[in-house]
DNA sequence: TGTACATCAGTGAACGCGCGTTCACTGATGTAC
DNA sequence: TGTACATCAGTGAACGCGCGTTCACTGATGTAC
């Protein structure tokens, strides 16, 4: 997921010490969660003095805030491709269902297969980072919160959704999964197996489904 | 919250020392979440040497697994609040769906009044602590989950929810609470307004009472 | 095309901080006789 | 009822640790003339 090279340059100028600083930040998150990034350690990976990263970081919240931007756009990245993976069936309200109920598959996806990563993304440590989403876009160029938009808008072309309920209905999907990802990864349901855990997804996927 | 001392003592013996830990335990992981529990703070608040806590945690962890115990009491008596808050109407069903959604309330109100102490209850930092809760119980003597079940059954009883989906129906619903709960509290939608969370509480639990 | 110079990415050393934890100890308490 | 003694809750001092951050600096780069 990173390249960076742990050994020494030869070269003074280090070339392009933001994004190796950004991928060392990943790194860590992917690692051990938000807590894990270290901003000496970064310094560290990139073979740099450790005062070297406030060139191109205020300080340790703001290559936070970087990492949490490429986390969320990780996670939208793993949204598409579960909504992409459903095949269509040429019955357009039956395949709007089955891409929001890909993107919620996507999100908890992302959620178990790196739990580091899913905790910088969507546990931002203080109240910084609340402004309108720089970098939080994946390689699609949406964010989260857009990818889940997107195949809501889809359930109401499709006469699935009324359009009454539209407005703020990615809270509403976006808490199940967020809450069934959390209690899984941190929370006290760490201990399920992995078919549980599969056998609940669905079954809370039904219930977006009939209640959304 | 808790009432200790913080001044000397004029006796050798502490005379309650674990209980005045864990109440500064629970002082500080009200203010400030799970991470912000630090031992020596503890002994300092309880005016004893920092060692001394060793005579009654084995370290660190296991006065964070404690105070995790408190909080998620505090979150049953909260729920079992939400609950008994509502009249009985005389019609089972109704009132059974109710107290489901008294619960639901309950739940995040506790998350967003106390954030510190719902983060320290439900996220628990480590592997440990699966254990089969010790001293998580409430005033009422019930755990969060078994809030939960009560309701659920009284909606089985009443013939709301049919009986082949009440095994593990504690997880959808709290999974949905939840995830509304850490979104505001420590994600993206910490912005939110109060006026807005509680209109989305109310769709999600309706979304709740209609998909479950 | 060649040189002077401003820019600014990186260096080296140091700071203050507070934590969790271990060691060998002391002295109040309560129990056995 | 009075005394000897084991127990063990607390003390005092120290450890190693690694962090984020600041200071005054150096030296490669690229641009203006």
């Amino acid at each position: 997921m990173s390249e960076t090279a742990a050994t020494a340059r030869d070269t003074y100028r280090h070339g392009d010490l933001r994004q190796a600083l950004l991928s060392a930040g990943i790194d860590m998150a992917q690692a051990g969660g938000p807590d894990a990034i270290v901003l000496r350690e970064a310094t560290r990976q990139a073979g740099v003095s450790p005062n070297a990263a406030y060139r191109h970081f205020a300080d340790r919240q703001a290559l936070l805030v970087a990492v949490s931007g490429a986390a969320q756009g990780f996670a939208a990245d793993s949204m598409v491709g579960g909504r992409d993976a459903v095949a269509p069936s040429g019955d357009p309200a039956a395949d709007a269902r089955q891409r929001l109920r890909g993107v919620g598959t996507g999100y908890l996806r992302f959620a178990r297969e790196q739990p580091g990563l899913f905790r910088a993304a969507f546990t931002v440590p203080d109240n910084l980072a609340n402004s309108g989403s720089p970098t939080k876009i994946g390689a699609y160029g949406l964010t989260p919160f857009q990818v889940l938009g997107g195949v809501l808008d889809e359930l109401v072309d499709a006469g699935v959704l009324p359009a009454e309920r539209r407005p703020n209905a990615e809270l509403l999907a976006w808490a199940t999964v967020h809450g069934l990802g959390m209690l899984v990864i941190d929370g006290p349901l760490r201990g399920l197996t992995d078919p549980v855990i599969d056998h609940m997804t669905e079954r809370l996927l039904d219930m977006v489904d009939r209640g959304i």
